[in-house]
DNA sequence: GCGGGGAGTAGACAGCGTCTACGGCTCGCT
DNA sequence: AGCGAGCCGTAGACGCTGTCTACTCCCCGC
């Protein structure tokens, strides 16, 4: 048994998030990500009942690279909180430009909350280590810190996906895309005390996996 | 020539907005729509060469249905814009929470930037709107008007996209809703200077139309 | 040596979006 | 008044999709 063709089932999510990354999540049928994989079309029945669970499963990998790629970042970072989640904030953002098509799969609510698999609860590791930031750099006064970071996480998801279609540009005219970032952790977190020399993030101009 | 068989345009349209509010996004398709409408599968194609097409039309009804919305709601709202801006955020969340469907079809990256409608643009109006009133309320040192405007968009754009799937009281264990919100547009706008009596928008209590 | 069961194949089915050939109806022109 | 043209909607075909089911093959344990 060569290292090819091992679990089908692990080389169907493999294909599914190459063909995701590489084509967007309309190109992520069933039977494109089958005949990638070099099966029928009725093989992966056999893993995954239903299509909805073979993106699922595609998602989920999705939330798994995108929490290395996170912990990764804070691990070559100074340990000062605010510029970690700067970092963590930088990261998201790559991320969801970069790789537009599993973004978008990632969070798709009918893949969230349907099937045993609860899609969902696999962001619940991101989203700690943001609220466990949160927490170091919350000052008195400011709201309670679940709230301080569910407030911060919708602000950087509602930037990726408004800047993902490239609203923000046309609508405010501001071509800096990081002005928003600033602006947003800015204003979450109180003004930043000095800016870092920290120049830009290169976890996704590294090889995908 | 009654009134009921006017133009089978907007007849389509009629039915593809009825039906995603009804049964959502994934009930819209071409046939079910010319179904409704009592035609045959072929004869929208005469008024929307592509699906997609006549998708964008109806997300074209959403913004001005939630454009039209917020108008009414700051109308009948005090003028002071940090409570206009309060009244615009709620309403902009209610409508994303209760027309599920049909905000999901309106932000689908593949309907904004595709044909010549120019989907995207059609919410221009209502983000002017936005701009308006956080140019008003801006304070000196806080970021340029439209860099401020886009972050407090894309942060009520967040709150929308991650409470409609239940992620954000999962998570941050905060079940009330309002608190989010506040939380937001304190951290954008500065503290409220005090809480005005306002009680809960009713924009979306009313009929559709 | 042989039976049984898991794994993948292959075909059917309904539904989808798109395309095209076709009827019928209503106009305006001669 | 009669006729030709053009718009509007119909109907069927095509290839694609996801799902379901009948079947084959091969390996493993008894």
């Amino acid at each position: 048994m060569s290292e090819g063709d091992a679990n089908l089932r692990a080389r169907l999510v493999a294909a599914g998030v190459d063909l995701v990354l590489r084509e967007g999540q309309s190109a992520v049928s069933l039977r494109e990500i089958a005949r990638r994989a070099g099966v029928s079309h009725g093989a992966p029945r056999r893993y995954f009942p239903t299509h909805v669970d073979l993106l699922s499963a595609i998602a989920r990998e999705g939330f798994a690279d995108l929490t290395a790629r996170v912990q990764n970042t804070l691990r070559d970072v100074d340990p000062d909180p605010r510029t970690q989640l700067t970092a963590l904030a930088r990261t998201y953002l790559n991320f969801a430009a970069a790789h537009r098509g599993m973004f978008e799969l990632m969070f798709r609510h009918d893949l969230l909350n349907s099937g045993r698999l609860r899609l969902r609860e696999t962001s619940l590791p991101l989203f700690a280590v943001l609220a466990d930031l949160v927490t170091q750099v919350r000052q008195p006064g400011d709201a309670p810190a679940p709230v301080l970071a569910g407030a911060l996480w919708a602000n950087l998801h509602g930037i990726a996906q408004l800047w993902a279609w490239g609203s923000l540009p046309l609508a405010t005219g501001a071509t800096d895309d990081d002005a928003l970032l600033r602006a947003t952790l800015d204003a979450h977190l109180g003004p930043a005390p000095h800016r870092p020399p920290e120049d830009t993030c290169h976890c996704c101009t590294t090889s995908a996996n």
